[in-house]
DNA sequence: TTTAAATGTCTATTGATATAGACAACCATA
DNA sequence: TATGGTTGTCTATATCAATAGACATTTAAA
């Protein structure tokens, strides 16, 4: 279970140290005690010096992962990961269901714009037709879990930016613009390093991994809807597939 | 699209720039030329002395995504992304496609177990009742792909190592044992850092991304058939599930 | 054949990462 | 109220990562 950690790899060993300590805590490994080991005996088992550990230890106090205190040990704060159905019935409120207390939607921003190739191939229109395109963030519990760009056409779905702003939900915008029901037809995942934007906008360290979905949802007659490319904090969830 | 490197950050500019790079060779940005740009103008993107950069591209350059010719420039010599499709009918095989000329599936090892926990949970047996375990890495021209810890009931499917290492297939092995068809009943995806372990067998470097999925197939009665955890080197999959 | 542009190699220096040891401060409990 | 176990802080040193500059070598094109 130790386990070594690599050296010379471009990687700094605290941040190794502090994946693995964040995985161990997600797993359940210290349930027992609520409590990361002792300084000591983590150096021990990775094979590196107790000042090392607590490099990586910091990093995760600054997520609020972990607590030191001082003559007592390192307590475990969170350790809970979101669960995404996806499926034809694809939501994002919905589908956290009750794992979180709060759920809100975020509109960062909005703009029209004309389609370039990807989306314009995505919701089946000509090159150039205008879109809306919006960039929100969402939340669970106040933690950003995940950012999105989502692009609608634009002659059908006018008022979207100000829907979602109102009802902080897709799926209760579309509702209100008078769709009351679209499927996800396709979603594509990929993982990739976080990017400065990443960073900012999910409240992540550098280093950290993206889960990246790129969807489309359409409506009852399959007429795309909406093409989104959805960054998730890969630590703070996961994707279940039923068929 | 230049700049944004992150200083400080226990991940080394040389290893960021070298995924930006590698992303960028994915996303077809340097299809035009065949080549990465020049040394001293990837510098001046990355904000980062030239030294920097030819750290990044000797780490791709050893991984032969590209290679370097003195007095030319820095060659693309592979861009390709596996493209998986989960759905009922999930399979490693089949679902590749064209996309390679030749696969293989190679068996590492295998031994009967008593099911843990999750192990039982995943095929509906009582913990402790025994289980055939199989670690199996798959290639798509020559590259591993993915490594994957299967389960089976052992009662079942007792010949299975041997089937399996006979048709280097898990759908070709059923039917070796009298299962003609299965279906995908349910996928977990996660993400994580790759470890020592994936370093090995999936021939990573340190601080490369695994995509992790937790699958469970069922024979068409429902009865579960095979549980298997099965990690991907992410620069070189994508999933696509279709609803 | 010359030249420009590109990669390859070398030296030197600075800043970040990691090790090592010592000791202070704090907490729980015997 | 001691005591052992834990986190917090400090100093010093060694190694890796990154910068800086100079120049050699190779290729393709003028």
């Amino acid at each position: 279970m130790a386990g070594q950690v690599q050296r010379q790899t471009g990687v700094a060993l605290w941040r190794q140290i502090a994946e693995r300590i964040r995985q161990a805590i997600s797993a359940g490994t210290y349930d027992e005690t609520g409590m990361v080991p002792p300084e000591t005996v983590l150096a021990a088992q990775f094979g590196v010096n107790r000042h090392t550990v607590r490099s990586a230890l910091a990093a995760l106090a600054q997520e609020g992962i972990v607590r030191a205190v001082q003559g007592r040990g390192t307590l475990i704060e969170r350790k809970e990961r979101l669960n995404f159905p996806i499926s034809k019935r694809t939501r994002f409120n919905s589908g956290i269901g009750d794992q979180a207390r709060e759920t809100r939607g975020l509109l960062l921003g909005h703009d029209e714009e004309s389609a370039d190739d990807e989306v314009a191939r995505w919701l089946k229109l000509k090159p150039g037709e205008i879109v809306i395109r919006l960039e929100t963030v969402r939340k669970a519990d106040g933690r950003p879990v995940s950012s999105a760009t989502s692009w609608f056409p634009a002659e059908r779905f006018a008022g979207m930016p100000e829907a979602y702003q109102k009802t902080e939900s897709i799926t209760r915008a579309f509702a209100e613009l008078g769709l009351s029901d679209y499927v996800r037809a396709t979603t594509e995942i990929t993982a990739a390093h976080a990017e400065a934007a990443d960073l900012m906008a999910l409240e992540l360290t550098p280093g950290a991994i993206v889960l990246i979905t790129k969807a489309m949802n359409t409506d009852l007659d399959g007429v795309p809807v909406q093409y989104s490319v959805t960054r998730f904090a890969a630590d703070r969830v996961q994707f279940t597939i039923e068929n």
